[in-house]
DNA sequence: CTGAAAGCGCTTACAG
DNA sequence: CTGAAAGCGCTTACAG
């Protein structure tokens, strides 16, 4: 379509081979020649090639992103990881090649075998993820935003989410709670393999018991249609519970209504305490203490992680799995 | 890395020629010959080098889908239209190119001047959209969600926001109502030139002034923290009015918890109908009667065309434009 | 400081 | 039904 190197070199009265270097800047150029190939590039509007380009240097300068959309998740929370690895990655000079199919490993090795990446950013990473294994065939960097049961060969971010529930509870505890209740991610998401669930879940009940508080964990809902009902029931039941973690982006969405509508006054009636970010709670105008999801640094630093890893192939760096350590953001919702 | 067409060709005992007519089934191979080859495939694991291809095919089988992320749009919403036109593009054997950047024609112009991509999706287009001039210099195929002002040469798809302002005024009208509150987007989206925003509105007043029914439009809030103080205070302004239109997802997704606060029932004290789509109203447990905004069937249609004028360049068909009619979908919050 | 040439891994007229 | 060869548009040793 457009005019290509030769038509550079011809107008520049030099060899491709010049314009190329005077591109990548690998050698140096004489000052005028210099100047007549880039004249020429300009009045031509010229761009390379970017397949011609990665045929020859086996470098695609892009990046696959994989995504799954499950139908228990609640979508609006994905778009900050997109965001941020996007961001990233055209500050690092890459693109992103978005995979959303429903059979991950199938996509996954379509897009690493056929050469279309340089590398993969995994999200939504399962305990047991069957991307992995596929990934380790692949051969190509990877960095996931999740942690999974291997991290053989990976560069994995994640929160700590362990370190965030024992935070939590030891935060109500100071205020002198003595009962909880914890609303966790619906039940398919621990039974898909969503480690982040039972981490949290876990670690709450532990440092409750630990603590000597009670604590009650439910599952929370999946159809927000059921989570007014959901989190009634789960009030009722526990009638002396006077604080709430809310561990389920669906519900926490929901939650200034649905306590609304049942007349609970926070912090006065009921003590609330949350997880996740600090745009999340923007988005939806949420006025409760939490502990920040950090999507953004996630998603940032999987991406620097894995072109840092590109961009320096056969380094020393060994993998590296980083737990973020949580921050909590006091909005005042729990006394 | 992996193995080549070259790999194949030996392994079959045939020519690098045979196993690529093999593999695009664009000549008839002899039975035997055929299964030699795939076996060599199978054995060998191979997958065609996708730069390579896109060199001599001059198609990368990668559609860009460009999108802006404006601080006073709803997040939420935007993640429809991607997942439609990520599926869709897959199901017709693309993949997508996701594009954030900030620049959009600058970033329209290096996707599409190094031949990254063989068509673009352009969401999120304005009225008068600095990306259309570039689009029309790279003379590639494309599509849009959302109608530019000058739609010469693409394929265009969205709502008939006029039509729903018709049909959303009509319908209250019909029950009687007198005076009609209408909550618009944020003005910042009327001075960026969303012009959903005003052919929506315009069409509400005008078609009021032809029913003889009152009907004030006020802009809804950019600020999320600012939504239950600005619907308070447009309430508060027409006592007298028994319904309400919300034009804006932000506003819509914190309804019931506003009026829940301001103690108003629905649709006892106040009628209310707004538009959005289907999976919003779900993922927000949103009781209203709506009109669908179908970003799936816009997203769709987008890819659908685009990839159609792909694989039959040159064809007869013209560039259409097609406006959605609206649906109405009646939950009973209208009375 | 610069050029001629090989090579990256495919596809597709051209020939038989 | 099949193969040898040119070509897609770059980059990069190799040579001078």
């Amino acid at each position: 379509m457009g005019p290509t190197i030769a038509d550079v070199a011809r107008v520049a009265g030099v060899s491709r081979s010049t314009v190329s270097y005077a591109l990548s800047g690998k050698r140096s150029i004489s000052g005028e020649t210099r100047q007549r190939i880039f004249d020429a590039i300009r009045d031509l509007g010229f761009t390379a090639n970017a397949g011609a380009r990665a045929l020859a240097t086996r470098r695609t300068m892009v990046l696959g992103l994989l995504m799954q959309f499950e139908p228990d998740e609640f979508a609006p929370a994905m778009l900050q990881y997109v965001m941020a690895v996007t961001e990233t990655a055209r500050r690092k000079g890459y693109d992103i090649l978005l995979v959303t199919d429903h059979d991950g490993p199938a996509a996954l090795r379509r897009i690493t075998d056929s050469g279309m990446v340089d590398g993969v950013v995994l999200l939504d990473v399962l305990h047991d993820d069957p991307r992995l294994p596929v990934l380790r065939e692949a051969h190509r960097p990877a960095a996931t935003v999740g942690l999974p049961a291997d991290t053989e060969g990976l560069d994995v971010y994640d929160l700590d989410f362990g370190a965030a529930a024992r935070q939590i509870v030891d935060h109500l505890r100071d205020l002198g709670h003595p009962e909880i209740v914890l609303i966790t991610p619906p039940r398919p998401v621990f039974s898909r393999g969503g480690a982040y669930s039972w981490r949290f879940r876990d670690a709450a009940v532990e440092q409750a018991a630990r603590r000597g508080v009670r604590l009650t964990a439910h599952y929370g809902e999946a159809d927000p249609s059921r989570i007014p009902a959901t989190v009634g029931a789960v009030l009722d039941a526990h009638p002396q519970a006077t604080a709430l973690i809310v561990h389920n982006d669906a519900t926490a969405a929901m939650l200034p209504a649905v306590l609304g509508a049942r007349g609970v006054a926070v912090p006065g009636d009921l003590s609330v305490i949350s997880l996740y970010s600090a745009d999340f709670a923007r988005t939806f105008s949420l006025p409760y203490t939490f502990v920040e999801s950090a999507p953004g640094l996630l998603g940032r630093s999987a991406v620097e992680a894995l072109v840092h890893r590109l961009d320096h192939p056969g380094g020393p760096d060994r993998p590296v799995t980083r737990l973020v350590a949580p921050h909590l953001i006091d909005r005042g919702s729990t006394r």
